[in-house]
DNA sequence: GTCTATATTTGGATAGAC
DNA sequence: GTCTATCCAAATATAGAC
């Protein structure tokens, strides 16, 4: 019996890595291409198969953007929160802000897939959204933390965030004319709702 | 001779008018499912053609958007400047970004098609492109008259409007949770390159 | 200018042999 | 699980009659 469990699993790890190896060749081609221009066709031939045998490890090719969704977001999510641990509240915001806009400026169609619902037809399922609203709950979590608590501030964080990096991505692909105004933002919104909060908190320079 | 001109310009107009009909009915079809989606059968059929007929208004799909480009340009400028005349250049600007805001998120269609280059293989043309690249022209003068001499100021202003309207679109279509943080934005847009400047101005509430 | 008919391409997805 | 063969649908674009 423990026998033919053991194969069982080893059968299940082997077909997870071929699932693995089939989203990182899907992610490699929506870089290449963008993600709406995924086609199983390609998919198929960037790993080695025909395009029906797909459907052996994903039912769908919304099935395929799904998992990229929820990969790109543990993969997004993993690499801010590795960010060096700062003693000071807004400094680990202005250090998590600097990581995320450089990641997503960095793969472009990471942030389509994941901000932007470029994909005609495509909504996350409900598992995977929850990934992405447990990061936005962590993230107003930390403002509060830092001082910040008009519930407004969030949304305006997430806007100039998101701001950003789209004019990064559309209007100057591959430099750094948006992406280096990342820590003025931050200043900038923190005074505007210190200011507004009349106590203003400090916010040291690095 | 002169009969057969204008003969000519009658019938020019005429097919000019087809042309703006076209267009119009284009810009239908992408606001209901999106400017990517649009295809040339639909559109044949809602200004009661076939397809192949579209062909004697436009040599080509792109040859559309290019001009809905254009139309959609001229369109949301001309609405932002016959804004109401501001004596003071800060309140000028709010107002003005306030309309561009409203119109956007009014249009997401407009919004994806004109600044977020959503459609898959579609550059506008250099002609086109001449009206956006005036309009920004224009917002960047508006700033120096408003007294912010950085450069990287209108950079911020626009990762924050379209900041605004793009988290407005995704996440909160047909609400107001980002377009109302607008005035705020400029607030704090302001007060921010004043305290960088040293010289601070004005800015009077409305 | 408009039509019918059609070429051409390109996708996602399925059937069934092996 | 993988393949070949195929289906089916949708889309742009062209040819040629009227």
């Amino acid at each position: 019996m423990a026998l033919a469990i053991a194969r069982k699993q080893r059968r299940a790890g082997v077909r997870e890595a071929a699932r693995e190896e089939i989203l990182q060749a899907a992610w490699k081609l929506a870089r290449d291409k963008g993600p709406a221009a995924l086609t199983l066709r390609d998919l198929a031939k960037a790993v080695d198969l025909r395009a029906p045998s797909l459907y052996s490890y994903f039912p769908s090719k919304h099935a395929i953007y799904d998992a990229m969704f929820a990969e790109g977001n543990r993969r997004i999510w993993q690499y801010v929160r590795q960010q060096p641990a700062e003693p000071d509240a807004r400094q680990q915001i202005k250090v998590w802000m600097r990581a995320f806009v450089r990641f997503c400026c960095n793969d472009p169609a990471l942030y389509q897939l994941l901000f932007q619902r470029s994909i005609p037809g495509f909504e996350p399922s409900r598992q995977s959204m929850e990934l992405a609203n447990q990061a936005l709950e962590w993230g107003r979590a930390a403002l509060v933390d830092a001082g910040v608590h008009d519930p407004a501030a969030s949304d305006m964080l997430t806007a100039i965030t998101s701001g950003l990096i789209s004019q990064q991505t559309a209007n100057n692909p591959g430099g750094d004319r948006w992406i280096r105004l990342c820590d003025d933002a931050v200043r900038m919104f923190f005074d505007h709702f210190d200011r507004r909060q009349g106590g203003s908190k400090h916010d040291p320079d690095d």
